[in-house]
DNA sequence: TTCTTTGCAAATTCTTTGCACCGAA
DNA sequence: TTCGGTGCAAAGAATTTGCAAAGAA
């Protein structure tokens, strides 16, 4: 099933209605691959005056629309909404490094293992997760250390 | 060592100073005990005009001062930071009830490990983490089950 | 004295809302 | 024909900044 079919399943069975905008936007975003927040996205849409133009506030209510459809994830990093590929697309988690600000991607099966025991213990009923490692990435580490070096030349 | 003389530590090595405003935030937060955003903690401080009164930005720019010093830990959730104390207190993460919006501690040995081994896997230099399971606490859980089997009568 | 800090007001940033008109079903 | 959707402008919420006066060290 594709994206664009599960979203049309999901606007049908909320009487909601397909619009040129809503398709635009879907097409938009899963054209991308990484993740973004809602600015990065306006960025690459047609301008105001042409054609496709999608307004800076049906941007944010159609993502809230494809949040609620399962089609995209949504998460907070820094303060501001960061969105990703939900549907179609492998569960993961995140590692943030904090020098050059990208996420990088891993997969673990038992931490998932670990978040429904604990959510066992404590008769907790899990949706989701949020987890995110901070710290600093092999690249940026690796530049750190060429630069402490040069400092003491 | 207090928070206050591992807060003075931190302000000393950085030539920062210590004020009246600085004191009585510090104690105020504190003496909490649980998390808190910014406005929860306002809301606590004294009116404008009263004794004590700090405003808003010095809020603001305390509360980033105590998480660099390593006296608050911050996170993101539904958009907004969230603060709670980070020295002498142990290292814990989170559940979060969708329903009653409660936030659950709780803590996991193996998550540290997992979370070690993923980052040596990718040559990741960790520097802390955020992770938080999202769902339904056993009461709300509870409630939601009796008010489902009433509708049906 | 020096330089950080504060409070005020205003600005920013990100996101949401009211409303009249448009358009999908 | 009937609602839901859209764009615009404006409002909101959370947080930050510029600046002159106040206050630590």
């Amino acid at each position: 099933m594709t994206p664009l079919a599960r979203y049309e399943e999901f606007l049908q069975s909320r009487g909601l209605r397909n619009t040129q905008q809503k398709k635009y936007l879907l097409e938009q975003v899963f054209n991308r691959h990484a993740h973004f927040d809602a600015d990065q996205l306006i960025d690459q849409l047609p301008s105001r005056g042409d054609a496709n133009y999608v307004s800076r506030p049906t941007v944010y209510r159609t993502l809230k629309e494809f949040v609620d459809a399962g089609l995209l994830h949504r998460f907070e990093l820094d303060g501001r909404s960061m969105y990703e590929l939900n549907y179609g697309y492998p569960e993961h988690d995140h590692m943030y490094c904090s020098t050059c600000r990208r996420l990088f991607e891993f997969t673990s099966d038992e931490l998932i293992k670990i978040r429904d025991q604990v959510a066992r213990d404590h008769r907790f009923r899990v949706r989701d997760h949020r987890f995110i490692i901070h710290g600093i990435c092999d690249e940026c580490a690796k530049k750190r250390s060429v630069s402490r070096r040069q400092d003491r030349v």
